[in-house]
DNA sequence: CACCGACCTTGACGCAGATCAAGTGATCAC
DNA sequence: GTGATCACTTGATCTGCGTCAAGGTCGGTG
């Protein structure tokens, strides 16, 4: 929408110890300052890319929040995955050359665009790079596995004991609280996501704050007892 | 288990077209030949790699079929994908260099070791293989997003009707029958697949079977209305 | 300030698929 | 061939979550 003309340099970028730069050397940081393009702003509710778009880059996100989802022709959609500043966005464009979901951002944001060929470029060159990129496409995998898992195995109170201990340690790595999070997203996405419905997602909360395991204010939750949460995720059925 | 010292040959594999050399030309060709090491067998029910196991290699399967399985500490366990001829495994490993799914032969298979470092080098050499290994994780993710997909979104019907949908194409694109298949899982399997109980999957077996969409004879399946499986993969709710 | 729309909560009820159980057919070892 | 084991089918019953419906809360806007 709004691509801004600016260069930044990851070597000063304060997300450099999660995103593109993980495990390089300062001699690499310099190099790679040259695959981010441009920046680019999304509006809160705008789509950064769409289904059947042209795939030409990945986003390494540096602030603000998305999701990411697929949808089948009858009109069905599936949140796919919701992903925070230093994450990378567009990996499902590179096998055909066009974006198979969308991404939509759930706060104004911020992205760093980074055009493939060059990172595909650089990264001929830059060991450190290549290997990098193959740890993030890797991570993305068996983070689906783990959703595989969710949505294939879990009752309602373990999915969402699940999602809600994900989110904290994602946020948890980026600075903020062990125990307090603000949710950028609806009941409904959360629910399109875990597999079950706004209602189930709604209730599933309740249930958790009258056991004393969590507090929630529309969207303002606070964990009183993460060990109650990680019990429900591995209790088979025992509830 | 049984290493094989035999040097094997891309160029003259007839899985060329599907495998790791799709796009190259001859002379990329014979430099890729380079990278499988030796080729090994795996006995029904033997696994290739098990969760935790380092990751040293991506495999190619020559013949058999495989599943990859991940499990909770708990002793729940979701198959994550079933693989056959010409598809690539071992991706899950690379993020962590240690393996995070168990990948069992579902019948005597055989399958080309790849050893990832030497991808790695030799992707940064040909570009057409640079670009081949993004493509195959790529793939692997929108894959698995499409299964969240089903998961989080689909019926029984609609997931058995897609799963065997899925099948067909990929057994036709090697040959064989568009109409005609023999099940290598377990309805066990399929159903911990497709987040059901076996029983579930042998229902809706026998209900496709009523309505005259398939003919199911234990694992051999003929499937007399594909159209009908289309309908009901996406046929809302509609039933 | 009042109103509106988006989002969330809660209750009542129904159903798809899980669970439990019994029986059949196929495969394999000896 | 015989018995044991594993895989599959089918029926009866149960239940977790979906569906439908009726408010409630909050934030934005004229």
């Amino acid at each position: 929408m709004n691509p801004l003309t600016i260069k930044v340099a990851c070597s000063n970028c304060n997300l450099r110890e999660l995103c593109m730069p993980v495990g390089l050397n300062d001699e690499q940081l310099t190099r790679i300052d040259e695959i981010v393009a441009v920046r680019r702003k999304v509006k809160r509710g705008g789509t950064l890319f769409h289904n059947g778009e042209v795939f030409t880059s990945l986003y390494a996100i540096r602030t603000g929040f998305f999701k990411t989802c697929v949808a089948t022709e009858d009109g069905r959609d599936q949140v796919t995955g919701f992903q925070m500043a230093g994450e990378i966005i567009g990996l499902d464009g590179i096998v055909n050359d066009h974006h198979t979901c969308d991404a939509v951002a759930l706060e104004d944001a911020e992205v760093c665009v980074m055009p493939f060929d060059r990172i595909e470029e650089l990264s001929r060159e830059v060991t450190a790079l290549q290997h990098h990129v193959h740890k993030i496409m890797s991570r993305e995998i068996v983070r689906e596995h783990g959703v595989m898992l969710l949505l294939g195995s879990m009752r309602a109170e373990e999915r969402l004991a699940a999602f809600l201990l994900n989110l904290v340690q994602r946020l948890h790595a980026r600075g903020f609280s062990q125990s307090e999070l603000v949710l950028r997203m609806t009941r409904e996405e959360i629910g399109s996501y875990l597999g079950l419905k706004l209602e189930t997602v709604s209730r599933t909360f309740s249930k958790f704050a009258e056991d004393g395991i969590v507090e929630v204010k529309q969207r303002h939750v606070r964990i009183l007892d993460t060990d109650a949460l990680k019990r429900i995720v591995n209790s088979q059925t025992c509830s």
